[in-house]
DNA sequence: TTTGGCTGTCATATA
DNA sequence: CCTATATGACAGCCA
C-alpha cells in the first residue's frame, strides 16, 4: 500500500499507467476502474449514454458534475447511500485534488473524496474504501464508489472500511483464480501473486451485511465461469501471440516494477467485483484515448474479464483478437462466434451509421488524416506492431490506404491531422486514435524531420513506431493521442503487386475502399502520384516549401536514385513555379484591379471638371452681362458739353491705371490697342 | 459544340 | 553558375 501511495503521489493513476502502452502491452487503468461505479455508462462522442437500468433497481442519477474535464454527466449510484458525512464539501473536495495534481478529474464527491484521500497521504483509509467499495460492489450494488463512501461512513475505521460481502474463502478464490488459472501469467506472475495474497489476507476479512452475500456468490459464480471460458480460449490462441504476450510482459516487467504491486493491489479489488460490473464497465465511461480505450474495450465486450486481462497482461494484439467488433481480427469464425453485446455498437462512438455497420471495417479508420500520404494506416501499424512487418511492405502497404480520407467518411469536425507539412523539426505528429478496438492508428506517414528520417534504409526501433504520448493528457471524450511517429521508410520501389494488404476488406468495405481510392487518386497531382509512385518519402509541400539547403542536404543525405532526384527537382521546380505562377496572376489582377480603379477615379475626376468649367462658363456670362448691364447704365448717364447724351457707339469708358474712368472716341481706343498689341509682339521676339 | 475562366507547366528573362 | 522569381505563352479542364 506503500507503494500505492508512493505510485499515486508520484502522479500515478491512470495517465501513469498508460504509459506503458509505450511497449506494445495493453495494461489496463485500474485505479479509474475502482473510482468508478459500476453501471457502466458509455461515452458516446461527448455525452455519456446509460444504457439500460443497472443490475439494481435501487440505481438513480446523481447531479451532472461540472468538474470539467470528461465528467460531464450524472452517474448511477445507488439509492440511499450517502457519503462520508466527515467528507470535505465537493467544491473543496476537487479544489484540493486539483491542486494535488492529480492526473484524475474527479466527477463526483466520491471520487474527489477518495482521490484526495490517496493523494493527500491516506492512503490506508483510501484502500480501505476501496477495499470496501469493491466488496460493496462485488456484493450485488455495484457502486464502488459510494460503497466506499459507506464504508467510511461507518466510522471511517480502516478495518470497517475493508469489510466486504465475500468471505474470506470465496474472496481468496477471487483473487486467486484469474491470475492462477492464466496459464501464461508473465514472469512476475508468482511473485506478484504472492504479493497479492498477502495482501488479500491482510484486507479481506468480510464484515459486511450477509444480505449481499447470496447475490455477491451467485455474480462471482457467474464471473468465474466467465473468467474459465474466456481463459480457454485465450489458452487456444496461437503460439506466436502467447510468445509475444510474454515477450512483451518481460520487457515491460523491467520497466513496471515499481508499479506492478499497485496493479496487483488493484486488481485484488477489481477481482472480486462481479462480473456483470466488470463486463459492464466501459471505456466510454474513461476517456481513454486511442488504443487503450479500444483494448479495454474489446476485453469489456469480449467474454474477458478485465481480471483475466489484467492478470495477463494482454498485449494489443491478443486485444484485437478478443474483439468481436474488431475490424483485423484474422479469424472470422471467432470474431463470429462472438456475442454481440447490445452496446457494442456504440464503442465506435460515431455517428456515421457507416461505422456500425457489420463488416464495413470502418470503426477501424483514423479519423481525418492529412491527404498527402503521410499516414499509415492502422492496418499497417498493426503489423508493425505485433508481426515486426518490415518497413518496406509498410511503404508498399501505404500506397493503397494511405490516401483514404476518413473525414470524409466519419465527419469527425475535431479532427486533427496533425501531420502537419511545415512541422519541419517536429518529429511528434498528431494522430487520432479511432475508438474501434486495437486500431492503434500510427500514422507513421513520411517524415517530417529530415534529421530522423532514415530514408535510405534503415529503420529505428519499431517499438517507436506507435509510442503513445500519455501526458498529453485527456481531452473531453473519447479522443485522442500524440503519437509520435517514426517517419521512416525503405525507398525500394515495390512492385505493383507488392501492396497488399494486411487483411481483406470483405463486402461493401471493399467498394467504399475502391471508391475512396479512386476519389483521393483522382485528387492528387501529378507530382503527388509520382512521388508516390517513386516512393518519395516528402511530400510535394514539403519538397517545395523546404529551403534549398535543406532540399540539397536530404539529396545528399538519403540514398536516392537519380529518377528520384530528378523527380524531387522537378517537382520542387515546377511547385515554386506555380506558386509563383499564381502570385503573378494575382499580382496582374491586382494591377488591372488598381488600373480599373484609377480609370474610375479619373473618369470621376474628369466629370467633377467638366461640371465646375460649365459652372465658371455660366458664372463668367453672369459677369459678362452684369458688365454690359453696367456699361449700358453708366453711358446713359453720361452727357457731353452740350448736355447731349454720349452715343455708346462712338465713345468707349477706359480705366487708366491712377483708377480714373476716361471717355474715349473709339477710333482711339482702336488704334491704342493695336499699338499695345504690337509692341507686345515686339517683347515677345525680343525675349 | 463553343467559349471564357482558371490552373498548371514550360521557356525565358532578370535579379 | 546556380537559384529564385517573374512573366508570356500554351494546353487542359470545367462550367
Amino acid at each position: 500500500m506503500k507503494q500505492l501511495k508512493r505510485w499515486w503521489s508520484a502522479g500515478g493513476g491512470l495517465l501513469h499507467l498508460t504509459v506503458l502502452l509505450s511497449s506494445g502491452v495493453l495494461r489496463v487503468d485500474l485505479d479509474l476502474y475502482l473510482l468508478l461505479p459500476p453501471p457502466p455508462p458509455i461515452l458516446l462522442r461527448d455525452e455519456l449514454l446509460f444504457l439500460g437500468p443497472p443490475a439494481s433497481s435501487a440505481y438513480e442519477l446523481s447531479p451532472v458534475s461540472t468538474s470539467g474535464g470528461w465528467g460531464r454527466a450524472g452517474r448511477l449510484h445507488p439509492k440511499g447511500r450517502e457519503l462520508d458525512p466527515a467528507a470535505p464539501p465537493e467544491g473543496q473536495l476537487l479544489r484540493e485534488v486539483r491542486a494535488l495534481g492529480v492526473p484524475f478529474i474527479p466527477r463526483t464527491r466520491v471520487d474527489a473524496w477518495l482521490v484526495h484521500s490517496v493523494a493527500a497521504g491516506d492512503a490506508d483509509e483510501a484502500h480501505g474504501r476501496l477495499g470496501a467499495a469493491a466488496a460493496s460492489s462485488a456484493g450485488g450494488a455495484g457502486a464502488s464508489l459510494d460503497g466506499g463512501g459507506q464504508a467510511v461512513q461507518g466510522g471511517g475505521d480502516p478495518q470497517a472500511a475493508r469489510s466486504g460481502p465475500l468471505g474470506a474463502a470465496e474472496e481468496e478464490k477471487a483473487l486467486a483464480e484469474p491470475t492462477a488459472q492464466v496459464p501464461d501469467a508473465g514472469g512476475c506472475a508468482s511473485e506478484e501473486n504472492e504479493v497479492l495474497r498477502e495482501k488479500h489476507e491482510g484486507v479481506d476479512h468480510s464484515s459486511q451485511p450477509e444480505e449481499n452475500e447470496e447475490r455477491a456468490s451467485a455474480q462471482k459464480e457467474n464471473s468465474f465461469q466467465q473468467n474459465n471460458e474466456n481463459e480457454n480460449k485465450i489458452a487456444e490462441k496461437p503460439n506466436w501471440e502467447a510468445e509475444k504476450s510474454t515477450e512483451s510482459r518481460n520487457e515491460r516487467h523491467l520497466n513496471e516494477v515499481d508499479i506492478s504491486f499497485s496493479l496487483e493491489d488493484l486488481l485484488q479489488l477489481l477481482s472480486s467485483q462481479p462480473e456483470n460490473s466488470l463486463e459492464g464497465i466501459s471505456l466510454g465511461d474513461i476517456p481513454l484515448p486511442g488504443c487503450i480505450s479500444d483494448g479495454m474495450n474489446s476485453s469489456a465486450h469480449h467474454p474477458v474479464t478485465f481480471s483475466q486481462a489484467i492478470s495477463q497482461d494482454v498485449n494489443l494484439h491478443e486485444a484485437i483478437l478478443l474483439c468481436p467488433n474488431n475490424t483485423f481480427v484474422r479469424d472470422p469464425v471467432e470474431k463470429t462466434s462472438q456475442p454481440q453485446e447490445p452496446f457494442l455498437q456504440f464503442n465506435s462512438h460515431t455517428t456515421n451509421p457507416e461505422q456500425t455497420l457489420p463488416g464495413t471495417n470502418l470503426t477501424g479508420f483514423l479519423p481525418p488524416v492529412d491527404n498527402h500520404m503521410r499516414n499509415l494506416t492502422s492496418q499497417d501499424l498493426d503489423l508493425n506492431i505485433f508481426d515486426e512487418i518490415d518497413l518496406m511492405s509498410l511503404l508498399a502497404t501505404e500506397n493503397d490506404l494511405d490516401q483514404i480520407d476518413i473525414s470524409q467518411l466519419f465527419d469527425e469536425p475535431d479532427s486533427e491531422s496533425g501531420l502537419s507539412l511545415n512541422s519541419y523539426h517536429n518529429s511528434t505528429s498528431v494522430t487520432k486514435f479511432n475508438s474501434s478496438p486495437s486500431v492503434c492508428e500510427g500514422a507513421t506517414g513520411y517524415s517530417s524531420d529530415y534529421d530522423l528520417g532514415a530514408v535510405g534504409g534503415y529503420y529505428q526501433e519499431p517499438s517507436k513506431l506507435c509510442h503513445v504520448d500519455h501526458d498529453s493528457g485527456f481531452h473531453g471524450d473519447l479522443t485522442f493521442q500524440h503519437v509520435f511517429h517514426n517517419h521512416t521508410y525503405h525507398l525500394k520501389p515495390s512492385a505493383p503487386g507488392s501492396t497488399s494488404e494486411p487483411f481483406s476488406w470483405p463486402g461493401k468495405s471493399q467498394k467504399i475502399r475502391s471508391r475512396y481510392l479512386e476519389d483521393t487518386d483522382r485528387n492528387l497531382s501529378r507530382d503527388e502520384r509520382h512521388a508516390k509512385a517513386l516512393h518519395i518519402p516528402f511530400s510535394v509541400d514539403e519538397i517545395v516549401r523546404m529551403p534549398v539547403d535543406s532540399f540539397n542536404s536530404m539529396l545528399s543525405r538519403y540514398y536516392l536514385t537519380d529518377l528520384q532526384v530528378s523527380l524531387l527537382r522537378d517537382i520542387r521546380r515546377r511547385g515554386k513555379n506555380k506558386v509563383a505562377a499564381q502570385n503573378c496572376r494575382k499580382r496582374k489582377l491586382d494591377i488591372i484591379l488598381n488600373l480599373e480603379y484609377d480609370v474610375c477615379n479619373l473618369q470621376a475626376k474628369k466629370e467633377t471638371l467638366k461640371r465646375e468649367r460649365a459652372q465658371c462658363n455660366k458664372a463668367i456670362n453672369i459677369m459678362k452681362q452684369k458688365l454690359h448691364d453696367l456699361y449700358r447704365d453708366v453711358f446713359s448717364r453720361l452727357r457731353d458739353d452740350q448736355g447731349r447724351p454720349v452715343n455708346p457707339n462712338l465713345y468707349a469708358l477706359q480705366c487708366s491705371h491712377d483708377g480714373s474712368i476716361l471717355l474715349i472716341p473709339k477710333e482711339l481706343v482702336a488704334s491704342g490697342h493695336k499699338k499695345e498689341t504690337q509692341k507686345g509682339k515686339r517683347k515677345e521676339r525680343r525675349n
